[in-house]
DNA sequence: CGTGTGCTTGATATCAGTCAATGATTGTGG
DNA sequence: CCACAATCATTGACTGATATCAAGCACACG
């Protein structure tokens, strides 16, 4: 967050993913459950035995970070939008609907954008037949192609 | 980069830094030197005794990523040249003045601008007494403070 | 029911992008 | 050494995508 309370969520995470780990003591970031969540600790100096694992998740994070950098610094907001969805829809084992278990401000956020554009977007993909919304946190994806040619 | 020629900046590497690695065996990031340049490779599964330093480096990658998600996603253009003028003159030791081993559309792309953006903003810094550009590549910081005050 | 929160939609503003022209710097060949 | 071309940077006029401001809507909850 910056000091004037603007707000960049940096990533979502799904059931049994690892996040929170930051070289510095003093942490940058903070997380908010959207869901009924647990969660499990690791500690890093605990044995070398979870290091390599440790490493992997490291990079698989900074990678996903460097990808979202493209997005935020070079795509529109519809292409912003669409790979969202897809990337949500994937995570979620692919199905033709899934839950948005965040709310329009989160994906904004996330998205660099506003919940009205973010919404307007929404309201565009669903007027051109790409998407439906079966409630408003509930997304099905009619034309996946579609939706995946305007990602740039 | 993009399909349509787009294209992000993810990070500026400096003398003595480490980058390239990736997890996936099909690289989705690609390497310019700017200057006269040499480089040491290192293998991954070497030797294990190389792999505490790999992930301090890794998740410094990440935390730098996700900071700069921060920056692209939520600041103006002011805020992210002043951000950007400020960690380039850090990280070369801080002195007054320091040059600037990129071209300006290798600052616009690392910050989600363009240009014209980033050379008008120079000119409005340069205006208003923060900064002297002693060459077009060489600037010297005349008001840290003040310099410091817009990046928010 | 009323209230509150989150979402959508519309009207307008604004920051940065686009298009276009001009300047500065560097390198090349005569 | 100079003219020329090429590249890069600056500047101006205008446009446009997204933000901002404001109103209305819908669902959940007490």
């Amino acid at each position: 967050m910056l000091s004037d309370g603007r707000r960049q969520v940096v990533d979502f995470y799904l059931a049994g993913e690892t996040f929170g780990f930051e070289v510095s003591r003093t942490h940058s970031f903070f997380a908010e459950a959207m869901v009924a969540t647990s969660t499990r600790t690791h500690c890093l100096a605990d044995n070398t035995g979870t290091q390599p694992e440790l490493l992997g998740l490291a990079l698989h994070g900074m990678l996903r970070a460097q990808e979202h950098i493209l997005v935020i610094g070079r795509q529109t907001a519809m292409e912003r939008v669409a790979g969202f969805l897809l990337d949500m829809s994937d995570r979620q084992g692919g199905l033709k609907h899934f839950d948005l278990p965040m709310s329009r401000l989160d994906i904004a956020d996330y998205l660099g954008l506003t919940i009205e554009t973010v919404s307007r977007v929404f309201a565009k993909l669903r007027a051109s037949g790409l998407i439906k919304l079966r409630s408003i946190r509930c997304v099905e994806i009619i034309e996946k192609t579609a939706l995946r040619g305007l990602c740039a």
